[in-house]
RNA sequence: GCGCCAGUAGCUCAGCUGGAUAGAGCAACUGCCUUCUAAGCAGUAGGCCAGGGGUUCGAGUCCCUUCUGGCGCACCA
């Protein structure tokens, strides 16, 4: 079915080409000023210059070619030469119950359906996970799961970090911690234990005093280099190391993950691309793309258009270890020959832009992707504290996501039981879902690109623009549906009429753009547009439920046609919010 | 120094690719629960869209410029 701004476009084309004009000025959009009209075409006072005529002449002639149209109720031409329009409520109850029958709502799926890798969580192996990759995985997931919803094969990586100095970190540090580990010993010749020499607990405590002793102490970050560059080049000790590391890291991700309702297909990482690593430089050197420059095998990125000069790509550490922009060309390699995509997006924190400006030249550069291939990165802000300033612990420390959610989990339960009284596991699960609908939803709600400031109380207080307000609205919708019935349990949902009042309609008009609001939102990849959609349609219905006694209507199709609409509504909630990663609980 | 991004109500944010009177939510103040969940609804008040120039019928939106803030500029990821 067709969304209803083409529809009305389409009507106001005809009705341009009809009077004598370009029928591309009919392009409708929806009111700026809805105590006027439902709709506007603003095309005559564009067409005005064309056609060198007055706007308004323009706009009554093609109002009057729309008189009598059954599409509209009012059609009219307003000074300096805006066409106002109101819909017909038959025809916009009409238009409701073919989104009804219709599986997404009016939501057209992609013509031609794409192959689309979206590379994001990003999750470092040996560390926590913490706030920081919160947003990389939760837009990542939302804008995973509108590329599906419009019928595209997406495939979602983590892309783990667990191939670069972060590893001869750990292998050195442990090395100084116990050098009677086997790993440590020059002559060793039987088989490396089975067992690893830590626990997730010790790892996770490992890397960061590592990390902070690399800073100080240049021996030891020496030492780390040569660790790394040893791994990567096969040292079996080390690569034996290297598995435990990710045996026992990997899990615990996993899990943190899973609690975030983050799912990925591929679990991939740096290590998956190692192989592809001798044929890539191979590649660029005989391409003649690589050269050598002060120890280091760097490719230029400059092109004619850019307005500064961009910083070389390097491709090989001039002490022969792979860096970052290595392994992300490995990768892409790998994907091309595994999946061919027709569409990357990176999700990584905006200040990673350079790199893969630089990534993404040198794949192209080199032919490594087709020139059509859409390559992009989506630079996403930081998680301030209140004080704006990144988001901390009160002790100054880095937030570990188990914390954040373990704590937004525990006041929300305190919220719940003050009101009413559940079962408690009814109640722990109900706060787990609406804990987490407050984190992903006061951050999908702001632009990805920009800075965000996450207050804790603020997003758990329930109220405007947060997740848990479009829950509830969800979960009254809910209550009367259940509610109906059981009170009339013969009756169905009928059709939906005509609109009763002009806060019915309202909500109508809102359901009705639902298509077009999650399309613009998956073509921006902008989760936010999806967030502030539902928002809208909530409000509209919360009105509309204010002043309309749904059960008590004596007119029995009038109900059933009530009821239809309020289901449509529950099901708009319930598919956008699927798209932002986001649960609705049964009570609230 | 060069470059990128941002600056909209006291606070947190929208603003549909240039349209009419710039919108929400917090916070403040008024009303509305014997009736489908008040985590709600209706309303009042709050603005030189950072400043200055332009482009045109029309600018928060496009161009130039200044200021302020954040970030990035080759062997970390």
């Amino acid at each position: 079915m067709d969304k209803i701004l083409s529809v009305l476009t389409k009507e106001l084309e005809h009705a341009f080409a009809a009077a004598g004009y370009e029928p591309s000025y009919g392009r409708v959009t929806v009111s700026n000023r809805p105590d006027l009209c439902e709709y506007q075409c603003n095309g005559a006072m564009a067409a005005a210059k064309a056609y060198k005529k007055k706007p308004i002449d323009i706009a009554n002639a093609v109002a009057e070619r729309l008189a009598g149209n059954p599409l509209f109720d009012e059609v009219q031409a307003v000074m300096p030469g805006f066409i106002n329009l109101k819909l017909s409520p038959e025809y916009l109850a009409g238009y409701l119950n073919q989104m009804a029958v219709h599986p997404k709502l009016g939501a057209q799926e992609a013509e031609t359906p794409q192959t689309i890798v979206i590379d994001y969580g990003g999750a470092n192996v040996a560390k926590p996970l913490h706030v920081g990759h919160l947003r990389s995985a939760i837009i990542g997931e939302s804008i995973k799961r509108m590329g599906r919803f419009f019928g595209h094969k997406v495939i979602g990586d983590v892309h783990l970090g667990d191939w670069g100095l972060q590893m001869g970190l750990i292998i050195e540090e442990l090395r100084d911690r116990q050098p009677e580990l086997p790993y440590f010993q020059q002559n060793f010749a039987g088989e490396y234990p089975a067992e690893p020499p830590f626990t997730l607990g010790e790892l996770e405590e490992i890397y960061p005093a590592a990390s902070a002793k690399s800073k100080e102490d240049e021996a030891f970050k020496e030492r780390a280099q040569q660790a790394t560059l040893q791994l990567q080049s096969g040292h079996p000790a080390y690569r034996a190391l290297w598995r435990h590391i990710m045996n026992v890291s990997l899990p615990d991700l996993k899990k943190n993950y899973n609690n975030l309702n983050v799912f990925f297909d591929l679990w991939k990482g740096e290590s998956d691309a190692q192989p592809y690593i001798p044929d890539l430089i191979e590649d660029l050197v005989q391409k003649g793309l690589a050269y050598e420059s002060q120890g280091a095998l760097v490719v230029d990125i400059a092109q004619e258009s850019d307005s500064k000069e961009l910083p070389p790509c390097i491709v090989r550490k001039s002490d022969g270890a792979a860096l970052y922009a290595t392994s992300d060309l490995a990768t892409i390699m790998e994907r091309e020959k595994l999946y061919k995509p027709n569409r990357y997006i990176y999700l990584a924190d905006k200040r990673q832009e350079l790199h893969f400006t630089q990534v993404f030249r040198v794949a192209k550069k080199a032919g490594i992707v087709k020139q059509d291939t859409s390559m992009a990165f989506l630079g996403f802000g930081t998680m301030n504290g209140r004080d704006g300033k990144p988001f901390k612990t009160r002790e100054g420390g880095v937030m570990r996501l188990e914390a954040l959610i373990g704590d937004i989990n525990r006041q929300v339960l305190s919220r719940i039981q003050e009101n009413r009284t559940v079962p408690e596991a009814e109640a722990m699960e109900t706060a787990r879902m609406i804990g987490l609908a407050a984190l992903k939803y006061g951050d999908l709600s702001n632009q990805a690109a920009k800075d965000y400031v996450f207050d804790l109380e603020r997003f758990i207080s329930f109220e405007g623009n947060t997740g848990p307000y479009i829950q509830y609205t969800a979960v009254r919708i809910q209550s009367i549906l259940e509610k109906y019935r059981q009170q009339y349990p013969e009756r169905k949902a009928g059709e939906i009429l005509a609109a009763a009042s002009s806060g019915e309609k309202a909500l109508m008009l809102e359901l009705a753009r639902f298509g077009e609001a999650m399309e613009a939102a998956f073509g921006e990849t902008a989760p936010h547009k999806v967030c502030q959609y539902i928002y809208e349609l909530s409000n509209a219905f919360n009105s509309f439920y204010h002043d309309t006694k749904i059960l008590a209507e004596q007119d029995e199709s009038r109900q059933g046609s009530w009821i239809a609409l309020i289901t449509l509504v529950r099901r708009a909630l319930g598919l956008a919010l699927e798209l932002l990663g986001i649960e609705i609980p049964s009570h609230m």
